[in-house]
DNA sequence: TTGTATGCGTTATCAA
DNA sequence: TTGATAACGCATACAA
């Protein structure tokens, strides 16, 4: 490996003045600095960072936590966290927990362990709650993006759940839907729950029944089994005429359900969800969603860390944004008034 | 931050037997052992990877460079790598190349300087070429996924880019087609060329005309742009009955101009394409693909990286993976039999 | 304008 | 079974 010794030696300087060249500290002669520069380009001269970070004490990098790297809204919200990391001259490193708390556990592990300079994370749930404290407790500034974790003070992005829930309902209800049930994600998670209480106050708004019957709670990831989903459509009876879905990934899996069963969307069953599908929605614009701006959730959260990190020391009081989601209407509500 | 002396002091032993009970080596008696373990607990001991990796001169890092990661091809690639790293106990940072030459070279960049112990390419495309010299240059051991680049030798995951594309023409031909267009990626990149190849042979076998006027020419990834592509199908004339479109990207960019143009997808234009789309397939089964094994290009790639890597000094032939795509029928080509 | 000495946190080597 | 010392590659403080 070519060292700042091995340039040094072949220019006849120190390694200070090498040092110094590639930071562009303190002064030198054009000369020496050409020299150098020569020099480097021979031997393909590239720093260290592992040592620079020891010494340093700071690896300019930083960490994404996401809980699925399948999912448009996630993949989107990278792209904006990237974007803005870049812009501030952070590499960024990428993590995706599943929603599962211990491949969580791993990954902060990883953050603690690498010395990364911060990170932003959507957490799995509440139950993060010790995986926080961990970073808090390590000074390790923090972001936290798209859920709340009850017990922590931090910046946090987050989306208007409670609001777009209750648009999402109160469409249905403009095009006479009466029956409205909603699969939602786990009640750990502090969007979800506000998704739940839109609903419900969407329903209330409208003199409409609550019926926890007609309520199903699983996880907002992939599900390798949807029998129980199966049942609980089974279970309703009569059938809802439209179903809200507390993210994309669930109205995908409803919706393959229904079909399988020959429930067409949205002739019998009228469908609405959070998040949008990225690409697909533009070949296949079928589905009624809450948008979330999934850009702007990576873009500014970083944004927030990165101001974060630069004002250490300084104790700004925590920042907490709430971003609108906004109602595309598409053809996957039937209007039956 | 708490470092092995802190132990040290605390648990009235050097640094050295700390360093031991770390990393499980050396010979220790079970009450020193015990007695540094608790004080680790007792003051949240987290080691320094940084440090650590300056004297072993290894990060157990590892990189993964895509090329659009809004897409589920790398997204599901991506998914097979992060398994594989972790069963071999290395972590995985992520960079997105957006199919452009200077992001990519950023990127290069950032694993030079970061040293990380392998990485994981798919190449923007030929001219890629330099940044993979400028790896092998620094012994960065490299897996190649998805893409040849002629000059350089070196372990690599390919599809069976020919193979799929021949098969995806002769479905069509199958189904009565005789005038059948090509939409495809830059023939700076080796798959692209040989889907293109693909389709002529298809139509060779067929004893059905190739015309160059029937072939468009542009970028894999996200267009931002549409009217050269626009322009492409109006200039054919007549319009083919079907398009084979060379990855799912511009599939569905396809999809959305010619509906745009009130030309009805399968009604008055077949379509297929290289690469499944995901979940959004489930729910909406409709695009006939020639699907690859997205999945097993990260995993086995990471397979062959991580052999690479522990073998370093033996000198292990090339290895070259060929995974066959599977042709997935569903509901976008019109039968005109 | 340039150089020397020192330390960042860890592990390998050698000695006790 | 344990410890002292040097080294990894670089940057800071201070000296020249």
């Amino acid at each position: 490996m070519v060292t700042i010794y091995d340039i040094a030696a072949k220019a006849n300087v120190s390694a200070m003045t090498v040092s110094r060249v590639i930071n562009n500290t303190g002064k030198i002669s054009e000369k020496t600095r050409a020299k150098v520069k020569r020099v480097m380009e021979e031997l393909n001269y590239v720093p260290n960072q592992t040592a620079r970070s020891l010494v340093l004490q700071q690896t300019k990098l930083l960490f994404l936590l996401i809980t699925d790297i399948m999912n448009p809204f996630y993949t989107t919200l990278a792209r904006g966290a990237e974007d803005a990391a870049k812009k501030s001259g952070y590499r960024l490193l990428f993590g995706n927990s599943d929603e599962n708390l211990e491949k969580e556990s791993d990954y902060i592990t990883t953050i603690l362990t690498a010395r990364v300079d911060g990170v932003l994370v959507a957490p799995a749930g509440d139950p993060s709650l010790p995986h926080l404290e961990s970073l808090r407790r390590h000074n390790v500034p923090f972001v936290l993006l798209d859920r709340e974790v009850p017990g922590i003070a931090c910046d946090i992005v987050l989306g208007d759940s409670k609001d777009g829930a209750r648009r999402l309902v109160e469409h249905l209800i403009a095009l006479g839907h009466r029956s409205i049930a909603m699969v939602n994600g786990s009640s750990s998670i502090s969007s979800a729950r506000l998704r739940l209480q839109g609903y419900q106050d969407g329903l209330k708004l409208n003199d409409l029944p609550y019926d926890e019957r007609y309520v199903y709670e699983t996880s907002f990831g992939p599900l390798n089994d949807l029998t129980e989903m199966e049942q609980w459509i089974e279970r309703m009876d009569p059938l809802p005429t439209a179903i809200v879905a507390g993210n994309n990934v669930l109205a995908i899996e409803v919706m393959r359900l229904l079909r399988d069963r020959g429930i067409g969307v949205p002739e019998h069953m009228s469908i609405v969800c959070f998040d949008d599908l990225g690409p697909y929605s533009e070949i296949e614009p079928f589905l009624t969603v809450a948008a979330q701006q999934a850009y702007q959730f990576g873009y500014m959260g970083m944004q927030m860390l990165i101001e974060r990190i630069q004002e250490r020391g300084t104790s700004l009081p925590w920042k907490k944004i709430v971003l609108p989601a906004d109602l595309i209407i598409r053809r996957s509500v039937k209007d039956i008034t």
